[in-house]
DNA sequence: GATGAATGAGACTTCATTCAT
DNA sequence: CATGAATGAAGTCTCATTCAT
């Protein structure tokens, strides 16, 4: 019955949703199986019957974000011109699109990493098949001489950390009493930091443009 | 009465290492009163008499180690010779620190952002306290022509997210499938990025010297 | 689905009748939800699901009391003949079926007052709609000449005095050592004195008769 | 040693002053033995020191203020002229004294009757004694041939109720959102049912006159 | 006598999960 | 498929009482 099951995918998607939204706003912790099923529309039976529990819901909100946002990260590494651009551009994409849906890049860097056990490897995990993305790049780049040699797994981890904190002062701004970062702003900051982290001429791609293009590319 | 209050301190103190240590273990959300009464040595109404409640307990664990982690930096960075060194010397000292205390490694990195809003604001305020540390190195090392201008305040925030990665790996680890990182030989490879990250020459300050200096400081 | 519903309501009252019964035998205040749940065949959650609270049992026990109180009361008034005969008989019938109902006696007399401030509220807001209801016969038997002019809301308070003095006397003899009074026995003296109170002749309705005449009522 | 019990003695009077004023103001059950120590400037222990337990000093504080109250109903009645008078002096007397003193009036009217056990016992214990004082002036009278016979037990039980309703509508007007009625006023009417429904000339002693002497009197 | 830290039983309440309808 | 009533384990917290100092 393709009908029914494109019936089910649609109430899934619909849960999902009201999940990240709910879970966004009030926490992973705070936030009860009633009020997703409030928020989806259905009652409690119905998320149990898509979902096999709780953990379940965010953890297929995990997957299904990390999903798209891998894709998207792929295209943004395909499209730049050299190994380092690449791995750069990688970590830009993620922050453009995160910083386009707040909450689900709250969810992913705080909600899931403290909901404890299971949740938290997979945000882990997640994290881990970014940083595999980004230190090939840095792997070709050091082949091609880009930039010296240097623990490539390492520095990917590094970089993932530097995007960590980026994105974590923009969640966490307002709580803490500070106006909200200008995200565009920052990056130029970052980007330059990125670069030089790793010994490339952060001079050799104009921010200016490559924010431009990337910009215009989505 | 200072007989009762030595004993009432004495008896806090005890509550904050075993509440440590079962957190640590067990995750905030998984450890009930019960449990850190009981590993205290206490009933759950001293815990109570001592503590308003739960998320007090961590509070005041976070509180405490913060004020000895900062103090410990304070003295990493008067030790070092010039601003970068002495930046860099704050993060290694930390590292270090914490590598010895995987609990309250643990309970920062993670638990935290588990325990609701109040406590996470509370870790993200300790990190911005650290990080205005180093941001005054690198202002110092700006002035000092030692580093090229840069937005310091972004840099000491991506310096902390480099490190924080760094502890998040290093704790998570085992729970992902693999073998527990050497923490030096990492520090190595961000030392390397920390310096460069912000222009600075990292072959100036060999790692070696660095770390024994290091040792004697503590 | 009036099924579900039809077990929701039936559950409630399970509840509440259940809750009666202990709150009665032992106490509001020593009664736990657990032993609320028990008696009631029910789950502890099961009693949260349909009352917020502890205090929200009681107060719907009160509630749903009182109403059918009103209504017998409201009878009593409409079948007896003249004024002051209305609102005699609207104590008789009270004092009647509170006598019949002992928990409910208990837990209206006695234990709303230890259950805070609001149930206390509660229940001097039920005491004044019976009072009000008293005070408009008295009225009328003014306006008819029945009884000489008087401040009728106090007459109606005092009478609701006497017959909580009544009712007091009669749940607490055993505890103060004394046999349970016959109430019928005292209420030929308490009518008189109802009567006589507010300037009727108690001469003109001989007890016997109005007794009969109350029980085919109801 | 006198010295140490009049020290005793006074520091007991402390905590039950303390205790009476607490307990009105936020309920005995709602008070807990930190707050009288604190409200006496005491310890817990110091309390303990004085008393058995909570209900102890409630108890105490019930027993020390009926005493006090039965010698003025006492010198009341010895005061007043015919049988009659005697009886209704006495309720007069114990509601001038009560809305003297708010607290104490709350005490025995809600928070001891609410409070379970042992202290509802006393209170209608206390009641029942202010009742035979009332009934013997009544049986007096009857001798006298001031009034028809009459059951004088019921009948001094239904004036503790009237009088007992009085101070309820008193103590609560304030929270029925009704202005505070004024006793003075509604004793009036009060004193004029009290004689009439024992079948006394309400005549026969001029209210103004009699309010008047009584209030000097005290 | 007094203090206040400590106890521990028990209170109320929440909530992920189950399941009859 | 969906509903929502029901479960029950577990959690946080209170407080009368005890007792070492």
């Amino acid at each position: 019955m393709p009908v029914q099951q494109a019936r089910a995918r649609s109430r899934q998607q619909k849960i999902l949703k009201a999940a990240a939204s709910v879970f966004a706003k009030r926490g992973y912790q705070d936030v009860g199986m009633d009020e997703i099923a409030r928020a989806s529309g259905t009652s409690k039976g119905g998320v149990y019957f898509h979902f096999p529990g709780k953990d379940a819901v965010l953890l297929a909100l995990l997957d299904q974000t990390s999903t798209l946002l891998r894709r998207k990260v792929e295209k943004a590494i395909a499209a730049a011109d050299d190994p380092v651009a690449r791995a750069e551009a990688a970590l830009h994409v993620l922050l453009q699109t995160l910083s386009k849906h707040r909450s689900l890049a709250r969810i992913f860097a705080i909600e899931a990493l403290g909901a404890g056990g299971r949740l938290n490897q997979r945000v882990m995990q997640i994290q881990d098949e970014f940083a595999v993305l980004i230190q090939a790049q840095l792997d070709e780049a050091i082949v091609a001489g880009a930039i010296p040699p240097i623990d490539t797994r390492v520095a990917a981890q590094a970089w993932i950390g530097i995007f960590h904190s980026v994105i974590m002062r923009w969640l966490t701004a307002k709580e803490r009493g500070e106006s909200s970062p200008d995200l565009d702003e920052t990056y130029e900051t970052i980007r330059i930091m990125l670069f030089r982290s790793v010994g490339a001429d952060p001079g050799h791609l104009p921010g200016a443009v490559q924010d431009d293009r990337d910009g215009q590319a989505r």
